[in-house]
DNA sequence: TCCGGCTTCTGACAGATGTCACGGCCAGGA
DNA sequence: TCCTGGCCGTGACATCTGTCAGAAGCCGGA
């Protein structure tokens, strides 16, 4: 009885390697290939894998939009996500949007297929140490104005820009801005911004 | 005549990866593999690889100040820079620390038994697009104190911190940033470091 | 019903930031 | 020799940013 992977992943050197290192263990069978996350559902669709490993960086539509995707028209698939930083945010945003296993690259070499075969035997499986900073994180104590102050700001370069981009005024633009700064514990809108990204908060 | 491979990625499960890729080709041989910059010196010296594939991000010692002590050391040994990436400010630094090699982890999968091939013929290796993207960036046109105050404001968050530490008046320090957000057509400190970073101008 | 929290706005103020004009220094060319 | 242009360094000034206090409307829970 072999496991039937997709894999998804937009660096193509990475994905072939991960391919070969999976087609090695005798109970795996990878199935399908993409790229872009735009093309793991038709392909799952196609090829209905066991198991799709998803990237979280992916032109057309990331990791975790894809795996919300995915759990809807492919229910008999389960996801795992395979990112690069141990980012504590991903960790709950991808088990909302249903995936069951979350294994980031510099774990151990094993780790990967041991967390396949698990997912496979109804586990759900999560770095125990990723486990731990997110809890440690939290939840995010901003609230949605902030959020979406935050999210204006990073592609903003000033107030007024922001505010004419969320039809809010000066004052209460720097307003949530504060707020941010003051829940991330950091001193200018850059930090909380940066902050408030690593966690999750966005 | 088996090519002795040296690798270095921080990224436990990817060189892993690379390592079984790479070994599935008859005349490679991995015959070291390390996870930090400053491993890489002493396993070169030990295993006497012919080629040393390195991460850029990496603990201890990146990627390029480890090629340039692998060529002072080990000289037989020639350096491949394979790294996420694109990066075009990469690419002159890894030629400046005396790679020969040049590639990126979105490369065909095929692409990097060939550089290494290429690499070991004594041509020099370097993605297409990414070298006219280096010449498309151009030389830098900050000077040394304008790249100094930048780099300052890449861990400070004030202009009185970077004033500090580089023992200049604050005017002097303001003065520098603003002539790097000129020459980067950019609108404040944030927004040209995140420019010159992405050119290599730092 | 009242209370508390969120959203939105305003006004005010200290402090940080960005811009400008200026002077000194040094190297290269007339 | 002097002049010019580039870089370094500085202080002054206007503007932007972050913080605080306050106020009105809205919604949901006690």
């Amino acid at each position: 009885m072999t496991i039937r992977l997709l894999l998804a992943d937009d660096q193509e050197l990475i994905r072939h390697a991960l391919g070969v290192l999976l087609g090695l263990e005798p109970d795996f069978e990878v199935v399908a290939s993409v790229g872009r996350g735009d093309e793991v559902t038709s392909a799952a669709l196609e090829h209905r894998p066991d198991v799709a490993l998803l990237d979280i960086d992916m032109p057309g539509l990331d990791g975790l939009a894809a795996a919300a995707v995915l759990g809807a028209q492919v229910p008999g698939c389960r996801v795992v996500i395979l990112t690069t930083f141990g980012r504590t945010g991903y960790l709950r945003r991808a088990m909302e949007a249903g995936a069951v296993g979350f294994v980031v690259k510099d774990a151990p070499a094993d780790a990967l297929a041991d967390a396949i075969r698990r997912v496979m035997a109804g586990e759900r499986v999560v770095d125990p140490a990723l486990a731990a900073a997110t809890l440690a994180a939290g939840e995010s104590p901003l609230t949605a104005r902030e959020r979406d102050v935050l999210i204006a700001a990073r592609s903003s370069a000033t107030v007024a820009e922001i505010a004419a981009r969320l039809y809010l005024a000066e004052g209460t633009v720097r307003n949530y801005l504060s707020g941010a700064t003051t829940k991330t514990g950091t001193r200018n809108r850059m930090e909380a911004l940066r902050v408030a990204d690593e966690r999750g908060w966005l």
